[in-house]
DNA sequence: CAAAATCGACTGGTATGACCACTTGACCTC
DNA sequence: GAGGTCAAGTGGTCATACCAGTCGATTTTG
């Protein structure tokens, strides 16, 4: 049995994911009033400056509107939160949820063959050997968990050579909804991570300054996963 | 002279600014620690609530490290802040920066014309009114910053339409950038906002599920504002 | 009677002070 | 050198008091 080391989880991020969850969940919709920070301390038995933290930061986050004098109200998540919100939403009640999966596979599949062109074109050569020490890493971890960790690294240095700001902070946020998803997603990305020696080819691809062929490479790696996905999406609607 | 309101800034509002700022500028670098929550108190002349309300938010934007007992420490933004932080990057001491505005315009160019795919195979004419209205308020204002609010606004339709919350997600943070870079962006923009008739076409593409010209016609909407960025950079950059 | 002003209740905003929980480095013991 | 203790400093939490703003009900004014 692996110890874990315990968190320990300070009371504004408690009330702060409780009050997001119940956004997120539709428990609190758009345009209601959130009871008053002294009633939201009495309810959850903690000090108002506990509950005015964890509500500032859901108001950072985009669910909530502060205003001073009148009652909290909430936002539509949808039009007002950022990617940050994305873990929440792909694993809801620790579950994978199938349509923000496929909604993750298939940002990923336009934008990873085009930061592997950007990284082709800005970077090449200098990329070569953390990518390639990425790729060895890969290869010599059979966990498959582990393997998609590696595969982060990889990518991670693939953004960097983009050259791109709005592509380096997209990945971080795509990163930190994944993360936690590792062990739902494996079996879906085990084939991926299992070919070694396409991350090879793109690798090569990206050091060469091969433009296209990165774009297609990392098109081959990609796409197959959101297939798989999208087909078993399919069977599901087809169940009776 | 117009009024404007007056938006009453909040102390901890203030306090997150500062620290953002300094760490984005470089003041304070990765690694590094920050003046604990009591300095940070006295120097600013603030309450300590007040300087550590602030502070959870910059944890939470992925800017610093606060752990218990410890000093909070600096973290690379670029590795771990989220699309919430592009403001900040897009219009540094209320100028653009330009590496940062062809970020955003190379990612809107990708995605955009795969939003419009999506949105033109699964909302097709469920989108015509709200996209053909959209469209009329574009035509009908002069105004070049204006005209860049209604096209936001289209685009909002056309987002909401292509039904993935990644990129829903990914549209409020781009907008969030965008928003108050308008009136710089104004003299950039000027052409494609004046183009109604691609507009019109593009809506029509959608409307009518044309998947593929839709994905055309967003891109022949999107790729000159681009191109015109990257020429004046090429340019900037020839100057002695 | 309608518009404007006032008022009270409630909301969020801010500060002070006290105390708790944790980390780290210095120092001591074996 | 390894392990334990301690003190100083860090962040974490709470209670209390008061300030600033909003909104609806009520009163006043024209």
């Amino acid at each position: 049995m692996a110890l874990q080391p315990v968190a320990r989880r300070s009371v504004p991020d408690e009330v702060f994911d409780q009050i997001l969850d119940d956004v997120v969940s539709g428990e609190f919709t758009p345009g209601e009033a959130l009871p008053s920070e002294r009633r939201l301390a009495e309810v959850l038995g903690v000090s108002r400056p506990a509950v005015r933290e964890a509500l500032q930061r859901v108001a950072q986050a985009g669910l909530v509107e502060v205003r001073q004098g009148d009652s909290t109200t909430v936002r539509d998540y949808r039009r007002h939160a950022s990617l940050d919100l994305l873990p929440r939403l792909l694993l809801p009640r620790g579950e994978l949820d199938p349509s923000v999966a496929r909604s993750i596979l298939e940002a990923r599949l336009l934008i990873g063959p085009r930061v592997a062109r950007l990284a082709a074109e800005r970077a090449g050569a200098r990329l070569e050997a953390r990518l390639l020490t990425a790729v060895a890493a890969i290869e010599a971890d059979p966990d498959p968990v582990a393997r998609q960790r590696h595969a982060l690294v990889f990518w991670d240095h693939i953004v960097d050579g983009a050259d791109s700001i709005v592509f380096r902070l997209m990945f971080n946020s795509l990163r930190a909804a994944y993360e936690p998803a590792l062990g739902a997603l494996a079996t879906l990305m085990a084939n991926e991570v299992d070919q070694v020696d396409v991350y090879r080819a793109l690798a090569g691809r990206i050091t060469g300054g091969d433009a296209d062929g990165a774009d297609r490479a990392a098109h081959d790696l990609l796409a197959p996963a959101t297939d798989a996905l999208l087909t078993a999406i399919r069977q599901l609607e087809e169940l009776p």
